[in-house]
RNA sequence: GGGCGUAUAGCUCAGUUGGUAGAGCAUCUGCCUUACAAGCAGGAGGUCAUAGGUUCGAGUCCUAUUGCGCCCACCA
């Protein structure tokens, strides 16, 4: 594993894919099967087997691979497992459109001749996603890869049909379904999308019978008044209470129908009349029901036109509904016609205009299945990450109707239903039964129909793992810990896995579910086909690096909330790459002679301050890495790694490890080797690539940073009194900078520093050489009192030291007292709200004992800095008086 | 119509039991300092949408208002 040397440049295309096949070839990404170990399961939720990897997938696949690898490196028995769904409609759709451009038909091939020819195109165009997932660095279980219609997670669906249906969960019924009239099949209600469009709304007079008035009904499917059975009123509107009871003559039916009063109908709607049409409406459908209404179907499942009017027949109704306008119009019937905004209804796979349609189809009864889903939730069986989504979950599962499962298309599981073509009983049977259970009879039919791709999608976190088997893995890894998914799908799948699972294995399926937001493009609008403004990951991987991807959609997003997608971002993660690329070169040069010893004795106080920032940092990484908040650890690994690490820890050790002959060169060799490998740790769930690229080339690392042990905060490598010391350095060695900037001295140009301090006098003597590299000093004076100060030097100071820096002919005093007064200010500012504080009853009595202490301490620092301020304004005043 | 979310620096966003407002990008100044100019150092920039309330103390909790966004239902 370990390699010889780092390039000069970071180019991750030399090595992101080639160290996923390593990975890949030496079983990395398989549970270790430990069973003294906890397991840590996720189930990727498995995309469509055709499809390809999009912004979406990417945010879910890095989030999934984050947390797989932290626990994997923290030893659980992980499991990632992958895999891919039939997708049944869009693929469906596929097939019939390649058939159709070779001149062919469904139905004159054939289901089984079908079924082959998607099989073949599932081969053909399947597996894109699982290559670009493996780009992405997905270290998913790949072995243990699931296909929805794999023969062992179809036997799940049909058993978990067969329980439903025997308990009376699955029921057959004449309902109002949604119709899809491209793709010829019933959808659920989930599937369809309402979208708002322009359209007319007609006013068409219906004769009342026997008198000379009319009532006026306002539609905007004119065409559907074929079927009318009813004109329906609100009870309570005056208008037209003395017409209710009564009847009217339909046009161009020349029909009688009876006029109804129905709540549904509102008053202050077009003519606060409706034309009630049972068989197309599902308002109307409704109300058909509650008024005992005839249904009459007036075009069939392809929108062509039954035989109501023979002109009319097997016209699309489209061109029906002009027809009849055009006619209305004649008659005189058409009162006005206004436009209307309204949504439609459309299928969320083909964007076709939804049908409500009575049809025979299959169903899972929902009441009951909702409740005890519901409940595991209340109970925190299940947890919701941010919980916020909790309440979307239980707004639909409270108002749940039941699920239209059966779908008129062959790609998908064939419902286990046997009808007896004899006595028409229902057998129901996970193998094809010999004979009829009831009367013996042996020709059965099986139901032509398929379940809807959901339903097997609902199993995916039991199914997968062998059930209805009583498998090791089942045994292991069930139930699962954490769910990574969007807020788009809770109502697909979500719901539909919790009552699934509960109802099937008597356990929720998932501890945790962790839903992230939607990746937007740079201006915030949602990527889309249509908008052309939809980002390939594979392109950014490959202008980018996959890392940088991973970066960019983690860093500086809170989990739940939608995200801006932008170059600048990438940008940003690119240099961090390169960042520590860099660092991780200038490292290996400095330890190539290192040769591995522990070197707790000699640690100098800037050793023991960046070992402290380190634990600190582990304990934080952990902390919110189990809380899932992925984006603040890895900000808080970025901020350590580039403005700890390397602006200041790298920057300090640098004469230690020049001076080849200084003894305590060995030891910042070890501290840079422990600190850039944890640090390589911690980061690598985060940035798989190129912390395993540099982690081949540190010291002692023989295996991969992805079996290695994730970094353990350690309370004996927390070291106070050196944190402290060290961010009081660098509290005065900006203030230097910051002095120098001002007055505009040349890095170059060198300095004396008298260095003031009661605390910190051996861990001076010892930083002496980092002390006047940082403060661009050639001598150093330690004292513990401000004796023989010169008079023209400038003060730093923190809490417990205060450099002097004696500029002689380079002070300008105007400059310098401007400088004081400006900081001196600040102070009081600050002195003002301490005080404010300090003298409130309020506060003493109420806020907790160390609070108070806290600003205690902060007034004492206050007034010492304000005295040292003083002394050194007088100072200077006499100076100019002079 | 019902539900949910959001409003913080010029832009994109963090801010975890309430305790002195942060990052990245952009901007300004000075630096090719032998890991890094994809960089280094320093600076400027915010009455945390508005109005109330709770509290010793509110970006954070409560109420109302306004703007923006999303989901569900769907009016023919």
């Amino acid at each position: 594993m370990k390699e010889a040397k780092l390039e000069e440049k970071y180019n991750p295309k030399d090595f992101e894919e080639e160290i996923y096949k390593e990975w890949e070839e030496k079983g990395y990404f398989k549970p270790n099967n430990d069973k003294t170990k906890e397991a840590y399961c996720i189930m990727m939720p498995p995309p469509n087997v055709t499809g390809k990897l999009h912004m979406g997938h990417a945010l879910d696949g890095t989030m999934q691979d984050i947390l797989i690898r932290y626990k994997r490196m923290q030893g659980f028995n992980t499991l990632w497992l992958p895999g891919t769904d039939h997708s049944a409609i869009s693929t469906e759709v596929k097939i019939v459109e390649k058939l159709k451009k070779e001149g062919k038909d469904k139905h004159d091939i054939g289901r089984e001749k079908f079924l082959e020819e998607a099989w073949e195109w599932t081969k053909e165009y399947g597996g894109t996603i699982v290559r670009q997932q493996k780009r992405l660095g997905c270290s998913a279980d790949w072995e243990h890869s699931r296909f929805t219609l794999d023969e062992g997670l179809s036997k799940a669906v049909l058993t978990v049909f067969k329980n439903l249906y025997d308990k009376g969960l699955i029921y057959k019924g004449k309902r109002m379904i949604n119709w899809c009239p491209c793709c010829k099949t019933s959808i659920s209600d989930a599937e369809v999308e309402y979208e708002e469009e322009q359209t007319n709304l007609w006013h068409i007079r219906y004769k009342i019978v026997g008198e000379d008035r009319y009532i006026v009904v306002a539609t905007t499917r004119p065409e559907t008044m074929l079927g009318d059975t009813a004109v329906a009123v609100n009870p309570e509107d005056d208008r037209y209470k003395d017409l209710v009871g009564k009847k009217c003559i339909l046009p161009i039916m020349n029909k009688e129908i009876p006029i109804i009063a129905d709540e549904s109908v509102e008053v202050d709607f077009g003519t606060g009349c409706v034309k009630i049409t049972p068989a197309h409406d599902v308002n109307d459908y409704q109300v058909g029901l509650r008024h005992n209404l005839e249904i009459i179907e007036v075009f069939d499942e392809e929108n062509k036109m039954n035989n109501l009017v023979p002109e009319y027949k097997g016209l699309d109704i489209m061109e029906a509904r002009k027809l009849i306008v055009q006619s209305l119009e004649k008659t005189g019937d058409l009162i006005k016609t206004e436009k209307l905004t309204h949504n439609v209804g459309k299928h969320d796979r083909c964007k076709t205009i939804i049908e409500p349609k009575i049809s025979e189809q299959w169903f899972v009864a929902m009441k009951e299945l909702a409740k005890p889903a519901i409940d595991a939730v209340k109970s925190g069986k299940t947890r919701f990450v941010p919980p916020k989504f909790e309440k979307t979950y239980f707004n639909w599962l409270e108002n749940i109707q039941d699920w239209c499962i059966s779908r008129q298309i062959w790609w998908g599981h064939q419902i286990p239903v046997y009808y007896c073509e004899k006595c028409g009983h229902k057998n129901v049977s996970i193998e094809k039964p010999e004979h009829c259970e009831k009367c013996g009879e042996t020709n059965l039919v099986q139901d032509p129909d398929t379940l809807d791709t959901w339903f097997s999608s609902a199993l995916w976190p039991f199914s997968t793992l062998g059930w209805p088997e009583k498998t090791d893995d089942f045994k292991t890894f069930y139930p699962t810990n954490t769910l990574v998914t969007g807020y788009d799908i809770i109502f697909f799948w979500i719901v539909r896995m919790m009552f699934s699972a509960i109802e099937q294995t008597g356990e929720v399926p998932f501890k945790d579910v962790l839903i992230h937001g939607i990746v937007r493009d740079s201006q915030g609008r949602k990527m889309s086909k249509s908008l052309g403004n939809g980002i390939d990951p594979i392109e950014i991987i490959d202008k980018y690096s996959a890392d940088a991807l991973r970066f960019s959609l983690i860093s500086g997003n809170s989990i739940g909330n939608d995200m801006r997608f932008s170059p600048e971002k990438l940008e940003a993660a690119k240099n961090f790459a390169n960042k520590i690329w860099n660092a991780s070169k200038f490292v290996l040069m400095n330890i190539e002679d290192y040769d591995g010893s522990v070197q707790i004795e000699g640690l100098m106080p800037e050793d023991k301050w960046i070992l402290t920032k380190l634990n600190k940092l582990i304990q934080e990484v952990c902390l919110n890495i189990d809380e899932y908040n992925l984006g603040v650890a890895l900000d808080s690994i970025y901020e350590f790694i580039w403005n700890e690490f390397c602006d200041w820890y790298i920057e300090i050790v640098k004469p230690r490890l020049y001076d080849k002959t200084n003894d305590s060169r060995k030891v910042a060799q070890y501290v840079l080797n422990k600190v850039l490998g944890d640090s390589l740790k911690l980061l690598h769930p985060f940035m798989p690539f190129i912390t395993e690229k540099i982690y081949r080339n540190l010291y002692n690392s023989d295996e991969s940073i992805m079996i290695s042990k994730f970094p353990k905060y350690d309370e004996e490598q927390v070291y106070t009194l050196e944190e402290d010391y060290i961010e009081e350095v660098k509290k005065v060695i900006t203030e230097i900078r910051n002095v120098r900037a001002k007055m505009n001295v040349h890095p170059a140009k060198k300095t004396k520093l008298i260095v003031v301090t009661n605390l910190y006098e051996n861990e001076i003597q010892k930083s002496i050489e980092s002390l006047k590299k940082l403060g661009f000093a050639d001598t150093i004076i330690i004292q513990k009192d401000k004796k023989d100060i010169p008079q023209n030097a400038i003060s730093v100071l923190s809490s417990n030291l205060e450099i002097f820096i004696p500029f002689e002919e380079l002070i300008d005093i105007k400059e310098e007292m401007e400088r004081i007064q400006k900081e001196k200010e600040k102070l009081l500012i600050e002195m003002e709200k301490v005080d404010g504080m300090l003298n409130n009853e309020g506060f003493i009595n109420k806020a907790p004992v160390q609070k108070v202490q806290e600003i205690r301490n902060r007034k004492q620092e206050l007034t010492e800095k304000l005295n040292n301020m003083e002394e050194r304004i007088r100072q200077i005043n006499d100076k100019q008086a002079e």
